[in-house]
DNA sequence: GTGTTGGCTACCTGCCGACAA
DNA sequence: TTGTCGGCAGGTAGCCAACAC
C-alpha cells in the first residue's frame, strides 16, 4: 500500500474524475504518514475520450514528477474547491430550502466533524428504496465493523431533478486513531440550519384540481408574502418563486372573496403540471435572508413507491455499500455516501458526540422510561413517549453486538403501529441524558473546529461536569408551538417511573470504556 | 464453507426472500459435492415483520431438519417457480414486446445455456447509466478475472414503470469446469423471438402535438390492424391495444381525409400524455399470436439522459458490480445482474459458443477487414464496414489481456464519428467467420440442451467442419428490405483486401488452446 | 403516401363569489 | 378560516379536409 514517497506531479486531470480521484489519494495516503504532499499547480484540465485512459493518472502518480510551487495540502484542497465550484457542473442547492424539505429532525454533520457511520443502517435505505431487504446472497464483510468512525470530508447537498426528493452526499473517510484526524477548512457549507420563515401546507382537492388555484393559510400569507396594497380594489401582486433547482414560478396572489382570503391563482396550475403534485403531497414555503421566497415539495408517502432501478439489482446495492464501506476501512480511503432523510427509517451517520453520549453517558436497562422526537403531518415536532422492552441485536449473525437498533421498545400511545419497535441509542432521550446533556442539539450544532482531540477533551467536560442543568430551549429552530413547553418537572414526570428515581439520583460520572 | 450435508427443512420463508435464498443455497452447495439435497414440500410461506429475522434461515439450515417427503432438485426447483407464477408479484412482460422495443440486435441467452460475462462490460452500463466513469477509488479485484463462464439460471424481462425503458434481470452461476454445468429445465420462457408482424415509428411534430391524432403509415395498418368495414362512410373500428404493462389503451382507428389515409384519433393524445412521448420518440405496434395488438415505445437517445439514482452512488454502483461477480466467482454462487440493451453500449453477457468462435476459431490480424451489425433509424439491420487498426487491452491496468473492446478499428464511412472506436471479437464478422460459420443467429438460437459437454461437441464439430458453407438468410426475421441481399460474393469482396485473399483460402482448422 | 396547416366546434381550464363546515 | 361548488368566459384540444412535397 505504501508508496514512494515524494512530491506528485499532475498533469492530466479529466474534468471529472479529476477532483474525487485527487482527493482520494491525498486522503489515503496522508493518513499513514504526516509527510505533507506537493502538488503543482496549473493542473491542465482535459476531457480524455472513451473512458480508456484510467490508468494514465495512476501511472504519472506512481512515477512522480517534478515540482515547481510548493502548497501545503490545505491550500490544495482549497484550489480543488475552486474548481469544483468554476466548473459550474452543479449549482449549489439552498440549504435552508432543502433543510425544510428534509424536516425539522434532519441535521447534517458539519465538514471535519467526526461521525459514525452504520453500513447496517445504510443497508436499510437501500432495502427501503429498493424494496428488497438484503439477502443471504450478501457476503459477509467480516473486517467490516458495525460501526465505523470517520471524519466528514465533504457534504453536498442534491434534489432529484424528476421529483424534487431531496439527498444529500456525503464523503467519510474511516478513521483508526485520533491521529488521523485532519482539520479540514469549512469550505463555507453553513451549519444545517432550519429556516425560521417557513410554511408548509398539505395541497387539498381543490389546490390541484384544475378547477381554482391555492388556497393559502391567512398567516402564512401574512407571515412570509410581501405585504399586499390593501388600498387596491382587490389586492393582487405577483409572486417570483424559486425552487430548489433555482427555476422560477411566478403566481398571481390575490386576497379576495366573501369571506377574503389569500389565493395563488394565475401560475399555480402550471406549477402543478409540472411538478406533478396530487392531493395528499406538501408545498412548502421559506423566505431566504435576501427575503426572496423560495418553495419547496413534500410529496406524500403513497408516491414514495421506490421504483427499482434498472441499473442495478438490490443484490448488488447492498454488496456496492457493504464492499464500498470495507474497502474505504480497510486503506483508510474516503468512500461516497448518498443518504436520503425522507426516504431512510433513520439516519446511519451520527455524530461522535451523540453517539458517545448515549452509548457511554447512559446506563440503558430494560423498563426504562424514554421520549422521542417524531415529526407531525405539518412538519412540526412531536415527541412520543415509550418503554424500552429488551436490549438485543437486530441482527446477530451478521453484526453481532451492534449498537443499530438494538433497543426493542413499546410506545405509550396506541396506533403507533407504524412507529418502529427497535430503536437506536442516541435516538431517544431518557431522564440521565436529559439532565446531564441539557442541550443535545445545540451542542452538536457546534463545529469540531479543533478535530478529534478537541472533541474528546469536550466529550469529557460534558461526562464529568459534576453538575446538572435544567434543560432550556430543546424545542429547536422552528418557531411552530408544540408540546415542548411542558419541558421541565412535567416531562420528567413522565420520564420517570417511581422505581427510577433512585437509579436516576444515583447516576455517576462514566467511564468511557473504549480505550 | 462446507457446511454439514443432510436433509434440510423450511419453515419460515418470507414471501419475497424465499426463492432468491433458496436457489441461493441450492446452487452454491449443489457445486461443492453431488450430494442430491432434499427439501420438505409443504413451505409455510408467510411474512416476517421488519427484516429482523434475517439469520432465521441460515439458522435452520445450520441446524437441519426432519424430512418428510422425498423430492428431486429438479422438482423442487419447478415448485419455486410455481410459487414464483403463483405470487402474483408481477406478470410477466410479453416477450416479442419486449424484443420489439429491445430492437433486432437483441438475443437473450437460453435458461440453462453457457455465457461468458463481461465484468468490465457490465461496469460500462453503469457508467452509462449514471453518466460516471469508474474511478480509481474504486477498488481491485485481483481475484475477478476479465471474463467468467457462467450458467444462466434465471432470464426475466422487465419494463421500467416510469418510462417503459425494457431491461432484462439474469441470474448467473460462475462455473470453474463443464462437471459444474447442471441441466435445467426449461420453465417456459422462450427463445429470443423478434415478432414478425411489426412496425415503429418515429413521431413527427404532428403526431405529438395536442392538434391532431397519429397518422398511421399505410403499409403497417393494413398489415397490422384488423381489416376495416370499408363499406362504412367514413370506414372506422376501435382498436384495443395492452402495452408492455398489461394496460390497455383504446384508439379510434379511422380511415379518411384526402387523399385517404389512417389515422388514430380518439384515444391517441391521452396515451401521448401519459407516456409523455415526444417528436423523436418512436412507437411500436406488434400482433402477438392471439392477432391481439400490442405497443411499445423506445424513446430518442436525447431522453436518456441517465438520472442519477438518488439511492447509490455511482462508485458505489461500480463496487456493487465488481463485488458481486467477485463474490459469485469466489463460492460459485449464482449473482444477479441487470441488462439495459439500449443504455448499454454492447452486450456483456455473451453466449458461450459465440465467444469462443471469435476468439479461437478466427485469427484477428491488424489490417483486416471485418462487418459490423447496426440498428437502423426504423428498427431494421445495417452492416457497416471497418477494419482492424490495432489490438491492445483496453485498461492494461485493471483487465489485463482481457479481450474486451480489445479491437481497435476504422470504419470506412465518414460519418461513423458516433460509433465506438474499440470492438469485441464476438461483435464482427470476417471473412474467416463468414466462411466457416454460416449462420451465426440461428445457430445461437439453439439452446444448449444437453448442457456443456453437448456444446462443447457442437463446438468442435463447428470448429472441425471441413467443408464450406455459403451464408444464407442471415437477414435475420424481420421481414424489412435491408441491404442483405447483397450477401455471399458482393459482401465478400467488400470484406477482403487484395493482400487477404491469401491468407483467407489458407484458413486451417483452429486449436482450441484453453484446456 | 404522409406531414403540416387553417377552420371549426365543444369541452375544459380557470377566475369569481356563494355557501358551509 | 378555508374547502368545495355553481356560474361563466375564453382558450385550447381535437376532428376535419386542403394542400404541399
Amino acid at each position: 500500500m505504501r508508496e514512494a514517497h515524494g512530491p506528485i506531479r499532475i498533469r492530466h486531470v479529466t474534468h471529472r474524475m479529476g477532483i474525487a480521484v485527487m482527493l482520494n489519494r491525498l486522503f489515503s495516503r496522508r493518513i499513514l504518514d504526516s509527510v505533507r504532499w506537493v502538488f503543482h499547480k496549473d493542473y491542465v484540465i482535459s476531457q480524455v475520450g472513451e473512458g480508456g485512459h484510467m490508468g494514465c493518472l495512476e501511472e504519472k502518480v506512481k512515477t512522480g514528477g517534478l515540482v515547481s510551487g510548493a502548497h501545503t495540502l490545505l491550500e490544495e484542497m482549497k484550489l480543488l474547491k475552486e474548481m469544483q465550484d468554476h466548473s459550474g457542473v452543479r449549482k449549489s442547492i439552498n440549504s435552508e430550502l432543502w433543510h425544510a424539505c428534509a424536516g425539522p429532525l434532519v441535521t447534517l454533520p458539519q465538514v471535519g466533524s467526526l461521525v459514525y457511520y452504520f453500513p447496517q443502517g445504510h443497508s436499510e435505505q437501500v432495502a427501503v428504496s429498493t424494496n428488497r431487504m438484503a439477502t443471504s446472497q450478501i457476503p459477509n464483510y467480516p473486517n467490516l465493523p458495525s460501526q465505523l468512525v470517520c471524519q466528514v470530508h465533504n457534504v453536498t447537498l442534491h434534489a432529484d431533478k424528476e421529483t424534487d426528493e431531496i439527498y444529500a452526499q456525503m464523503s467519510l473517510q474511516p478513521l483508526n486513531s485520533e491521529k488521523d484526524v485532519f482539520p479540514i477548512p469549512d469550505f463555507g457549507l453553513k451549519p444545517s440550519r432550519h429556516p425560521s420563515e417557513f410554511f408548509c401546507k398539505t395541497l387539498t382537492a381543490s389546490d390541484t384540481s384544475t378547477h381554482g388555484g391555492f388556497s393559502v393559510p391567512r398567516r402564512a400569507a401574512e407571515k412570509l408574502f410581501p405585504q399586499l396594497d390593501y388600498s387596491m380594489q382587490p389586492p393582487t401582486q405577483e409572486l417570483v418563486v424559486r425552487d430548489l433547482h433555482d427555476n422560477t414560478w411566478t403566481f398571481r396572489h390575490i386576497y379576495r372573496g366573501q369571506p377574503k382570503r389569500h389565493l395563488l391563482t394565475t401560475g399555480w396550475s402550471t406549477f402543478v403540471g409540472a411538478k406533478r403534485l396530487r392531493a395528499g403531497d406538501a408545498v412548502l414555503f421559506i423566505r431566504d435572508e435576501k427575503s426572496q421566497l423560495l418553495l419547496g415539495v413534500r410529496r406524500a408517502n403513497r408516491q414514495q413507491t421506490a421504483l427499482p432501478s434498472s441499473v442495478l439489482s438490490a443484490d448488488s446495492m447492498h454488496i456496492g455499500v457493504l464492499a464500498a464501506a470495507a474497502h474505504a476501512a480497510a486503506n483508510r480511503s474516503p468512500f461516497t455516501i448518498f443518504y436520503n432523510p425522507r426516504a431512510c427509517p433513520s439516519e446511519f451517520v451520527v455524530p461522535f458526540a451523540k453517539y458517545r453520549k448515549s452509548v457511554y453517558g447512559t446506563q440503558l436497562s430494560v423498563g426504562m422510561r424514554f421520549g422521542m422526537m417524531f415529526e407531525t403531518e405539518e412538519s412540526g415536532k412531536r415527541r412520543y413517549m415509550g418503554t424500552i422492552v429488551g436490549i438485543s441485536d437486530l441482527d446477530p449473525l451478521r453484526w453481532p453486538c451492534s449498537k443499530w437498533r438494538n433497543l426493542q421498545v413499546e410506545w405509550d400511545e396506541t396506533g403507533c403501529g407504524e412507529k418502529q419497535n427497535r430503536v437506536s441509542p442516541w435516538e431517544i432521550e431518557t431522564p440521565e441524558s436529559l439532565f446531564i446533556f441539557p442541550s443535545l442539539t445545540s451542542s452538536l450544532k457546534r463545529p469540531l473546529q479543533s478535530g478529534f482531540l478537541g472533541a474528546q477533551t469536550e466529550w469529557e467536560n460534558w461526562v464529568k461536569r459534576p453538575f446538572i442543568r435544567i434543560p432550556e430551549n430543546l424545542n429547536g429552530d422552528l418557531p411552530y408551538p408544540s408540546t415542548s413547553n411542558l419541558w421541565s418537572e412535567q416531562l420528567i414526570k413522565m420520564l420517570i417511573k417511581p422505581q427510577n428515581v433512585n437509579h436516576l439520583l444515583t447516576v455517576s460520572p462514566v467511564q468511557d470504556s473504549t480505550r
